[in-house]
Parts: C-alpha cells; sequence; structure tokens
RNA sequence: GUGAUUGUAGCUCAGUUGGUUAGAGCGCUGGUUUGUGGCACCAGAGGUCGCGGGUUCGAGUCCCGUCUUUCACCCCA
C-alpha cells in the first residue's frame, strides 16, 4: 500500500537504472572529450557560504538561490526586534549562512581564488554536478539539474574559444546530434552597438531585449527598447544591424563600417575573426558556427566571446552556453584573471536526445547472461559455474530462488537478458549446460568454455 | 515573483444536470503448462477519487483554501 504522504520535492526528478544509463552515456562523452583537451576534473561541495553566492546572479539570481537553515536553535541568536516583526530580508542572513550552489562558474571562481598559491595557470578544470535554483519548474528547466562545465582561467589567448568550438562538436557528433547551431558573439560588439546608437552604458537592457528577437520579433524587440528608455534616433540607427548580409566576411564587413567610431565594437569583431581563423587551423568544422549579433545571454559577467548552443528541430532551450568573463575572481578579491568557459546542459541534451531517439541500443553494461535456478540440488554447481563465467568477464547474475521457470524467464526477458543459463540435474549429469537465446528462443548445449566463448564474440 | 492549468487503480484515462456497491485498457498475481519467457484464453487482487474545509438529505462532480503537474511571463541549462 503506497503512502499518500511521500513524494520529492517540486522540481526535481528521480532517475531510474534505464535512466541512468542513458545519462551516464552522455555523462561519459562529454567527460572525455573535456579530458581529451586537457581538462581535467574538479568538485566542489554542495553548500557554498552565503556570502559567496550572493551578488554574484544579480536581484534576480539571489532570489533563485536555496539557502540551508543553520544548524542547532537557530532561532536563539535571531536579534529580539527582528522576531518580533519577521522581515525575510533581515532574517535570513541569521538564520542561514549557507546555500546550494547555482552554478559551477562561481564555486570555481572561489577555488581558484582560494587556492592560488597552488594552481598552475593556465587553469584548465572541468567540472560535472549538479546545480539547484529555486525556479518555477517548466519544460526542460527543473529545480535540480546538472551542469557540465569545463573553463580555462589565466589566459586571454583566441585559442580557448576557438577550442571551446572544437569541443562542442566533438561532444554533439559523440552523441549523434548532427543538426545543431553553435550560436556566437561577443558582448564587446554589443557594447560597440550601443556606442554606435548613442545608448552608452544601456548595454545591459540592450542585451535583455535583443536577445529576444528570434522569439518575438522586430517589432516587439522595438517596442521593449523603447520602453526601457531607448530614444527613437537610437531605434533608428539600430535598423542597419536587423539587416545585416548573410555572410561571414559579409556580415564583419558591414559592421566595421559602422564601428568606425568604436573602438569596443571593432575589438570585438577583431576577436570574431580571429577565432575563426584559429578554429579553421585547429580544422574545426566551420558550417555549425553562426555569428548572431542578436545573441546576448543573461549572465552579467560575460565580457567578451560569448556561446549558445542549439539543437534544431527541437523544441527546447539552449543545450550548452558559455563564454568569456574577464574579472570573475575579483569580486573575490583576485582582478585581472580572464577565463572562458562553456557549460553542458545535460538534462536537456537527455530530453533532446530521448525526442530524436539517438540512445544506442545495446548496452554492454547490462546483464549479458543469467542462470536460472533450477532447485536446490543444482545451485552449488550453478554458482561455481556462475563464478566461472563472470570471471571470463561477462557480466551475469543468478535468479537467487529456485521458483518456477517460467517467472524466472520472465524476469530475464523483462530485464532484456540476452542469455539465459538452464543447470539443472540433466546438465549436471552430461557435463553440457543449455544456453538460451532468449531473443530467438533457440536452445544449444554447450560447455561453459563454449559458452563463454559465444558470448564474448556476440558482445 | 506574475498569470493560467492539472490531479480518479502501478500506468494511460472514462465517469451524464450532484443520486445506490466508482469503471475500462494496459500492467500485476494465479491458472490453462510440476524444466521454458513473448502469444492466447480464464480467474483474481488492487481506489482515503491529491489534501483540508464548506454548500447539500446526498459531492469524484459545486464553492474556498492548500499542495502537486503542466504551460506562458520574468529569467535561465
Amino acid at each position: 500500500m503506497a503512502n499518500h504522504q511521500i513524494g520529492i520535492p517540486k522540481g526535481t526528478r528521480d532517475f531510474g537504472p534505464e535512466n541512468m544509463i542513458k545519462r551516464n552515456f552522455i555523462f561519459d562523452q562529454i567527460k572525455v572529450v573535456f579530458q581529451k583537451f586537457g581538462f581535467l576534473p574538479l568538485e566542489t561541495p554542495t553548500m557554498e557560504n552565503l556570502s559567496v553566492l550572493t551578488g554574484k546572479y544579480g536581484d534576480e539570481g539571489d532570489q533563485l538561490l536555496f539557502k540551508v537553515l543553520n544548524s542547532g536553535d537557530f532561532l536563539s541568536k535571531v536579534r529580539q526586534e527582528d522576531l518580533q516583526q519577521p522581515q525575510a530580508r533581515e532574517l535570513l542572513p541569521q538564520i542561514a549562512e549557507k546555500g546550494l550552489r547555482y552554478d559551477l562558474t562561481v564555486p570555481f571562481a572561489r577555488y581558484v581564488v582560494m587556492n592560488r598559491n597552488d594552481i598552475n595557470l593556465p587553469f584548465k578544470r572541468y567540472q560535472i554536478q549538479p546545480v539547484w535554483r529555486a525556479d518555477r519548474p517548466q519544460r526542460g528547466r527543473y529545480r535540480e539539474f546538472y551542469q557540465c562545465d569545463a573553463d580555462v582561467v589565466g589566459t586571454d589567448s583566441l585559442i580557448c574559444e576557438s577550442e571551446i568550438i572544437l569541443m562542442i562538436s566533438e561532444v554533439f557528433g559523440r552523441l549523434g546530434l548532427k543538426n545543431y547551431t553553435i550560436k556566437m558573439n561577443n558582448r564587446k560588439i554589443l557594447t560597440g552597438i550601443t556606442e554606435a546608437i548613442g545608448a552608452e552604458g544601456k548595454e545591459a537592457d540592450f542585451c535583455v531585449a535583443i536577445d529576444k528577437l528570434d522569439k518575438i520579433g522586430k517589432e516587439a524587440v522595438q517596442k521593449e527598447l523603447s520602453s526601457r528608455g531607448f530614444t527613437d534616433r537610437a531605434l533608428e540607427l539600430l535598423e542597419p544591424f536587423f539587416n545585416l548580409p548573410g555572410g561571414l566576411t559579409e556580415k564583419l564587413h558591414g559592421l566595421k563600417t559602422i564601428f568606425t567610431h568604436s573602438a569596443t565594437g571593432t575589438a570585438g569583431l577583431e576577436e570574431i575573426s580571429r577565432i575563426y581563423q584559429l578554429a579553421e587551423a585547429l580544422q574545426a568544422r566551420l558550417e555549425h558556427i553562426d555569428f548572431d549579433i542578436t545573441l546576448a545571454r543573461g549572465l552579467s559577467y560575460y565580457t567578451g566571446t560569448i556561446f549558445e548552443v542549439k539543437v534544431n528541430d527541437v523544441q527546447m532551450g539552449s543545450v550548452a552556453g558559455g563564454g568569456r568573463y574577464d574579472n570573475l575572481t575579483g569580486v573575490f578579491g583576485m582582478p585581472g584573471l580572464s577565463g572562458v568557459g562553456i557549460s553542458f546542459g545535460v538534462d536537456r541534451l537527455y530530453d533532446v536526445m530521448d525526442e530524436l531517439k539517438l540512445f544506442p541500443e545495446n548496452q554492454i553494461e547490462s546483464t549479458q547472461l543469467m542462470v536460472a535456478n533450477i532447485d536446490l540440488a543444482s545451485e552449488p554447481f550453478a554458482l561455481t559455474t556462475l563464478t566461472t563465467i563472470r570471471n571470463a568477464g561477462i557480466n551475469s547474475e543468478i535468479y537467487p530462488s529456485s521458483t518456477k521457470l517460467k517467472k524466472q524467464l520472465n524476469y530475464a526477458d523483462k530485464k532484456g537478458i540476452p542469455y539465459v543459463l538452464l543447470i539443472g540435474p540433466e546438465e549436471i549429469n552430461t557435463g553440457k549446460l543449455s544456453l538460451r537465446n532468449m531473443k530467438t528462443g533457440e536452445q544449444a548445449a554447450l560447455t561453459v568454455e563454449e559458452i563463454v566463448k559465444k558470448i564474448t564474440v556476440a558482445a
């Protein structure tokens, strides 16, 4: 009888065995690629001090942080006046000093600063851990989800950016995703645009609005911009940006003339074309890259190149994103360290791959053979045989009790076990064991050696 | 945080203007088959109708609250 009280928190999920095998496949591919490019693993605590987390993600972000209540009698240290008239803002710092990590980049920055004397710059790390956001769940959006980050700090070389493009391509190739777009832009270009249209300093507002272009259309973006205080003159000057020519070189050329009086914009353009050159030298496939000046990305700490990857033909937000941040460690008292990184969203990749049916059929990590449990007398022989088979490197199990064969075969069938080995009095007498192929229903009398050979070859 | 939406058996869902013991399919258990799964047939088990309150002679059905689901906005992976 199921208890109606039990359940899991909103926006969290259990991952059953079938789920986990698929998820691990994604994790493994990403891990292999990260290591191939010289990134090494790092893990940080689930909880950080709130002083580390707050103020790094904007006001919105602070609200989305999960806070952890202090241990013990957490109310005893609260000021009496705050207990009389509780206000969340006053009360919170007194009752909670820890929070769940919101992303992997800020904890990484904290780690770099704390270990500045020990780490070898440029420092390349990857990190695959869950993060938590107290958001309202919806499609492709959970309160607990995994990020797979790879970042390099301590260099401003654009080789890093071009290698990120390579890593994205390789991960997607390994996952079997073919139709995807790596959108790339540069914050300096966005800054250049605000300069060019006479809206200096309104870059943040500009980013939020322009980011929605493909979603809500040009008119709605113009409307939003003017509601955010952009003048008619600015919107007029912005007009050419909406109508840039298609090709990369044409786009760059078009922007170059617009940016003649914007050093920042020009620098952004040079970075973009340099990244293309480097990626080409690395033999990256460039057809997936789309230089898109409307790409903005919310996180305020990006200062240079920004990336976002979308899978086409699937209704889903971005499945990966990243960019360069010039001064992330600055907030922790270590200025002048530039970093760039990429983050894959496994949960979304999973949903996309599931929808496109891209998960491989045969999972070698699952059970290959089950020894049926015919009767108590045959059990010792069956167990010895099981160990022999396991030692040969075949994933195998024995049905733990001698119930009806029908039930045992049914169990094997449902678990997708391809072979069942029958060991009863008959088999022990002849020394030939009955190996049943569950797919075809064929059954053969074979020695243990023949069985091991057959399954090893088949796998 | 704003605005909608959902909740009935393990799962997917029926359930009439409020009216007796709340149904189906799939799944599950047992049997037809005492050493042979999938197919078929037969039988059976399984439900505080999300939770709490209210209206009513009577609530799965109407009202309020709450939780949950899904979706849009904000924002984001």
